[in-house]
DNA sequence: TGAACATTTGAATAATTATTCAAATATTCA
DNA sequence: TGAATATTTGAATAATTATTCAAATGTTCA
């Protein structure tokens, strides 16, 4: 504490300390982790931009994602345990839709990000 | 296409059409999963929040990330591959700080979205 | 009821990735 | 230059997770 560790040591030590203070303090990392983790699969990730478009049932979904209806659907329970999408029956089918609001924009965030990146 | 798959067959054809013309079309999903990817790590998203404070070192961060000096500076590597923070050093010290705004906007958003799924 | 269709599930495999520890590199300063 | 400090790296291990295929469940309708 009283020994300067580099030359900035006392405004790194008071961010530190906010940090500490902030988030960091309430425990939730790990739950505010759950919803950038299931925005990082490419699975999952077209998915949730199919039903940006429209709810879907797991057929179009897997046609959307290229990928079989099996591995599709193993995603949507994942999708729907972390709240991000919902299920709703009609009959046989079962139509999946964006779970709130938030998703969309956090997922246009990302797009947005992207976009002004491409200069890589 | 010419046969019924499920009730609601034309809306979701025409919402998956949608999809395939729109940001799936770009091949840009595995880029846009990536800013995801960095932030679905509770280790990675405790630097991030600390450096959404201020700028520090690879020591501090440990300290507030709660791991080992060694731990943080891989995934520093990470985070600078992946332009999500940026560092400079200065004499025997690096000192990091956040790439871009839109990387705080999307972490905020996480935030907010936990804060308001908090009725689990 | 049972055939046909739509979706989910379980178990196994394969692939990805975070963490650890020891060693290497970089920088300052006496 | 060499000792002291700060940071990075590499290789190994351990843990997590996406995908696959076969089987099970749910739903409609003749």
């Amino acid at each position: 504490m009283a020994n300067m560790y580099c030359d900035h040591e006392k405004e790194h030590e008071a961010a530190a300390q906010r940090a500490k203070e902030n988030v960091l303090a309430s425990g939730d990392v790990e739950k505010i982790c759950a919803v950038f983790r299931m925005l990082a699969d490419p699975t999952r990730m077209k998915i949730v931009l199919a039903l940006m478009q429209g709810e879907m049932c797991v057929y179009h979904l897997a046609e959307v994602a290229d990928g079989t209806v099996s591995g599709v659907s193993h995603q949507l329970r994942v999708l729907r345990d972390n709240k991000i999408v919902k299920a709703k029956r009609y009959g046989k089918n079962v139509e999946y839709s964006i779970a709130d609001a938030h998703v969309s924009e956090i997922v246009k965030m990302g797009i947005e990000h992207r976009s002004c990146s491409m200069e890589d």
